[in-house]
DNA sequence: TGTACATCAGTGAACGCGCGTTCACTGATGTAC
DNA sequence: TGTACATCAGTGAACGCGCGTTCACTGATGTAC
């Protein structure tokens, strides 16, 4: 049992050749436990996978866990990193590259339903534990996601129409557009591939349709009381 | 042990007087076992709660959840009825109330936002399973949302400014309303006392920009291919 | 290059525990007469 | 109203099982000389 040296395990990058340092071995370990849980964690939720399990899904002997994470949470906790910290460098690119003059909305959402539905296992993940069990975990990928609108509230003061904008109203626009796109996500994942277009396709009309709202948007009143309801037709 | 006759239970409704009927106390000892489901569930995923620590709560032998579900999973789905069920109805009283010429945004909202703090162990426990564990509760889950989400799509037909757009457009700004709320309600149960109110600002201001947009919005083209994203500023 | 010792990733047996489910049961409530 | 039997909600012991964690261990890799 135990890990071999090279890679049986598909989802481990192959090593060059012959070194096979401790440190090598030990790492292949401990990526073969991080994708053993994912891969639970597609059918269980994280409170209900067992140590053991994760383990076993590895081809390890149950005490060997410890020589790589204190306990599950540990490990959880990695997942979660793993999981949004490479996606937020991925939608920093992909913005970098957007114009200057045009969100290319379009292009930008289908890149991240792509990037989504090819980490699946990842985002599936997130999509159970963001208001699911350990409080832990929850406060992490809140924080994550948090981070996404931050940095696309500072974005949007790029473009004309919402240069004069508060940096709180600009978040308002970011909190929505990003909600939109959490939800698309994790609805892709729920879903069989013929529905997929039909949810990429009503988030952005929803997207669009609060973009559009944007030259007629008045920023939020002194401050106090909120302004009463306001009629539409 | 066992189920007492009048109610220990703060949560069972004390019942008239003495004839204590057998079918009587059987309803209270089953309303025992779904009120301490929700307790757990405040806590812990429905998918690591165990039957034993549901009996256990309620005051009650292992065995004697068998004469009441089958197993677990009806009893969740028993508590997804409850939760969403008695929402739909409440919500459809508010907007039969509301004047037919507005929307009364804020009243609806901060309406909607007291029910679900007065009724927080159900709908954490919604929030939890709605994208979470068991495939089954999930799928009942969304279909409940979906109701929702279908009874304000075809309410917004009553707005001069919607009047004209068909039932899928309106379906678009309705799903984006259903959305934001849900997410506000989820938000709410997670957030000290204090932070409450800008959540519901946050979230009415989010809400106004959708609408704001209305008027601009034009309806889906034709079909087929979607239209290329549309630039900002 | 060869030898002797240190390090440490992974092992496997053992522990006490809570689990879901079965079973034959008890005794209060319900009912037929 | 009183008696004799039926019903059935809840009991408690028992089962085999997987759990997280501990412990002393093995043996390949690393290192000092």
């Amino acid at each position: 049992m135990a890990q071999t040296l090279s890679g049986e395990r598909s989802s481990t990058p192959r090593r060059r050749a012959a070194p096979v340092s401790r440190q090598q071995t030990k790492e292949q370990t401990r990526q073969a436990l991080l994708a053993a849980a994912l891969k639970l964690l597609s059918q269980h939720s994280f409170d209900s996978i067992s140590l053991r399990e994760v383990t076993r899904e590895a081809g390890v002997s149950p005490t060997a866990f410890y020589r790589h994470f204190e306990d599950m949470e540990e490990l959880g906790l990695v997942l979660v990193e793993e999981s949004l910290g490479t996606l937020r460098v991925v939608i920093r690119e992909l913005r970098a590259e957007a114009s200057e003059q045009s969100l290319e909305l379009a292009k930008t959402v289908r890149a991240i339903a792509e990037y989504v539905l090819a980490h699946q296992l990842h985002l599936r993940f997130i999509a159970r534990e963001r208001w699911g069990g350990r409080r832990r975990l929850r406060r992490e990928i809140r924080r994550e996601i948090q981070l996404f609108t931050d940095e696309l509230a500072v974005d949007l003061a790029g473009y004309d129409a919402l240069a004069r904008w508060s940096m709180d109203d600009r978040r308002v626009l970011a909190g929505l557009l990003t909600e939109l796109v959490v939800r698309m996500s994790i609805e892709l994942l729920d879903t069989r591939a013929d529905e997929r277009e039909e949810i990429i396709q009503q988030t952005l009309r929803q997207m669009r349709l609060a973009i559009v709202g944007v030259p007629n948007w008045k920023p939020r009143e002194p401050r106090g009381r909120a302004p009463a309801g306001r009629a539409v037709g």
